[in-house]
DNA sequence: AGAAGGGGCCGCCAAT
DNA sequence: ACATTGGCGGCCCCTT
């Protein structure tokens, strides 16, 4: 069993505490999992508190279920100008200094680096807040690339959305990708989606309607991807010539074709590193790379780690 | 490991 | 006047 504390604040959005009550809160039953999380939503004041939207919430626990969680997940802060109370800092630096996992979302790096648990190490934030942080707390190394970044024990992550992605990571660190992609798939979110804020910079807002051609074409091609799939025979499907397609499918995704091609092997060949003793050739090729060598390559970029690491560190036969 | 060949990406622009 | 399309070409990155 696995304590998860998440903490909540008046004015919060509610967005963020639901991802993590959606990851962490709902048993699993059916998941064959050996363990799932307990949760608890505590909060410094008694409560009610306000939330953005004009509902109420009163909290669990208070401060004191940090000190018993495994894992503190910390929300964005409604002011990131302000200084958390002396007591929510102290908390959190006995909870990490225990050895209890510290994770943020968004604008809860704002807190953590209040507290100085992100001294010396890289965070990742809302790209909005990246210049204000850097400005605020110089001894954080603030990214604002990466959706989320784990630094061992202290986890931060961009905005409210890559809460979901940070909190499905952690669950495929705990459980290994196919629990997690099966967390993922209850959720109806992509399971690992790569890298970079800049393409949410780019577009924020998912464009107009023809997002559902280019969704029917990328269903299509991840049945095939074992196929010698090319950009020409994609745009084909979506009855687009290939400028069109590659432009489209770039406003509706934020990545090109080919590049979520790639993507989409990769991801396809987690679960075979992780519950099969498939040789890392045979694995390739049936996840539609020509050769080991590629498909090593574009593994290594993705996971930032090598196929049989990986499979060291979640496989079956671990 | 490193180089050559080829497919993919995207800025540019004329045409619709 | 303005937006969208799709062919072209050169650079980039993937593959071999």
């Amino acid at each position: 069993m696995h304590r998860v504390a998440v903490l909540a604040f008046d004015g919060m959005a509610p967005f963020e505490l639901g991802v993590v009550v959606e990851v962490f809160g709902l048993a699993r039953p059916e998941l064959a999992a050996p363990w799932w999380y307990e949760l608890e939503i505590c909060a410094e004041a008694e409560g009610p508190l306000r939330l953005v939207g004009g509902a109420q919430l009163v909290p669990g626990s208070g401060l004191d279920a940090l000190a018993r969680a495994d894992t503190v997940i910390v929300p964005g802060t409604p002011d990131v100008h302000g200084t958390p109370s002396d007591a929510l800092i102290a908390a959190l630096r006995t909870a990490a200094a225990r050895g209890a996992r510290i994770v943020s979302i968004c604008s809860g790096a704002f807190t953590l680096a209040a507290a100085g648990l992100l001294d010396g190490k890289q965070a990742a934030t809302h790209w909005q807040y990246a210049d204000l942080l850097r400005r605020r707390f110089p001894a954080v190394r603030v990214n604002a690339e990466q959706l989320y970044l784990d630094q061992g024990a202290v986890l931060t992550s961009a905005g409210s959305a890559a809460g979901i992605d940070l909190c499905l990571y952690l669950v495929r660190r705990d459980h290994g990708a196919e629990i997690a992609n099966a967390v993922a798939r209850r959720l109806v979110v992509a399971p690992h989606r790569d890298g970079g804020q800049a393409q949410f910079i780019e577009a924020p807002v998912a464009p107009d309607v023809d997002q559902h051609a280019i969704a029917r074409t990328m269903e299509w091609a991840c049945g095939l991807l074992a196929e010698r799939l090319t950009v020409p025979a994609m745009a084909a499907h979506a009855h687009m010539s290939v400028r069109t397609f590659t432009r489209r499918f770039r406003a509706a995704s934020g990545t090109s074709p080919k590049q979520w091609l790639l993507d989409q092997r990769v991801a396809a060949a987690l679960p075979l590193l992780e519950s099969s003793e498939l040789p890392i050739e045979i694995v390739a090729s049936t996840v539609g790379f020509e050769s080991a060598v590629s498909f090593r390559q574009h593994f290594a970029r993705v996971m930032r780690t090598t196929p049989s690491r990986y499979r060291r560190e979640f496989g079956i036969m671990r």
